[in-house]
DNA sequence: TGTACATCAGTGAACGCGCGTTCACTGATGTAC
DNA sequence: TGTACATCAGTGAACGCGCGTTCACTGATGTAC
């Protein structure tokens, strides 16, 4: 009962060689990401891109065959980066029994991951583009996925509960949830964003003690 | 140092009065949740929408000034629908101290909402709409607000904890992760629904019982 | 109960524009000698 | 150290198409009498 989803292509095609030609690849890169800021997914064109990226849309097809690839490769740039944050959070993670301790480590992954999203431009749309476009879809799940199941390991190793489905699914949520804490906090910029870091952080924390404990 | 964000209008023109102008009206809304599912956000248009629905364009934008407004007539729909399971839920909300049913009353609130948007053509697909596009954003965030404001209320009263800013944001962090998990079981199929939504009840449980407790 | 007619609902045709995509081409780069 | 030239990078022009939007119009509905 799936539906028949569109087949996108989102392989690039040449990658660039030159100096040049890696110049004109960030650049296009870059406009995505100024345009998904500035007229949204749904208005985002190949020709604005290209446009904006001061180059003429030939240019733009010698690396891309559509925007979707485009859209998919400033997405990888994304998940590159906050998987990278992950990583090195995970290495430095305390492991401490300390409560207080671990309440801080989720918080700073909390925050580690808030800034580096901010910090990318259109970071927030990027994100959200992930969810809402469905060829790009698998991208976002796919690297939640890995993160989840190197988190399980390490808390099965850690805490010596079983690495099974449970455990997985369990750390798969955990991940979601720190991912829709930093989203939240970026989407409304009226809530103040430390405190809801800090709460969010307070209810991965009061999760993982039950998950723990049972 | 916001961005200035394009004006649209996203208000109904006319209304239908005869009863075959409110079959179209439904027609034109049933059209783009279901194009939302089959082409995508990035893709949906008033022409595809008209033709979906059975009728010539002119008769679309005598209800819609454009694609948006329809879009934000279809969120809520949503909204509406998801906000009315949840002030049915609220009322018959156990209160009780015991533990197991307070988990029970959680996961009952988070099966309601995930049965309503996925039994709503395009469920999914608007929730996603609603944060990707910018101009649908306000809805959301309007709406969440007075949904977790209503649930802080009722907490201060059922519990006798202060109506403060803190519990209101930690009510509206509630909202949000509760949707938050709705969300991922319906975007990766791959997912155990039924578990995911008993671990996010549990996570929920968690923080509720340690905001109270504080 | 019948019908005239004001109002509401929907159409056909047309518009200019930006979209995605491709082509044969020119110009730039960098390395082999 | 200089340069010829193969390869890489980017352009200009063109295409057909679907987009949003508006117009003057015809047809349908329902109610006042």
């Amino acid at each position: 009962m799936t539906t028949p989803k569109r087949q996108v292509e989102l392989l690039e095609k040449n990658r660039p060689r030159q100096e040049r030609a890696k110049r004109t690849y960030e650049a296009i890169i870059n406009a995505a990401a100024e345009l998904l800021v500035e007229v949204g997914v749904e208005r985002i064109s190949t020709n604005l891109i290209a446009e904006r990226a001061g180059i003429t849309v030939p240019a733009l097809y010698r690396y891309f065959p559509n925007k979707y690839a485009v859209l998919h490769a400033l997405g990888a740039v994304l998940m590159d980066r906050q998987n990278e944050a992950f990583e090195q959070w995970m290495e430095s993670f305390s492991g401490g029994t300390d409560e207080q301790d671990v309440l801080a480590d989720i918080y700073s992954v909390l925050k580690l991951t808030y800034d580096v999203t901010r910090d990318m431009p259109g970071g927030l749309e990027v994100s959200l583009a992930l969810r809402a476009v469905e060829p790009l879809r698998e991208l976002r799940i796919t690297s939640n996925r890995m993160v989840s199941e190197q988190f399980a390991a390490y808390m099965a190793n850690a805490t010596g509960i079983a690495l099974d489905e449970q455990l997985q699914l369990q750390c798969r949520l955990g991940v979601e949830m720190a991912y829709a804490v930093v989203e939240n906090a970026l989407e409304d910029s009226a809530l103040p964003e430390e405190q809801l870091l800090r709460e969010g952080a307070r209810m991965l924390h009061a999760y993982l003690d039950r998950v723990i404990s049972t």
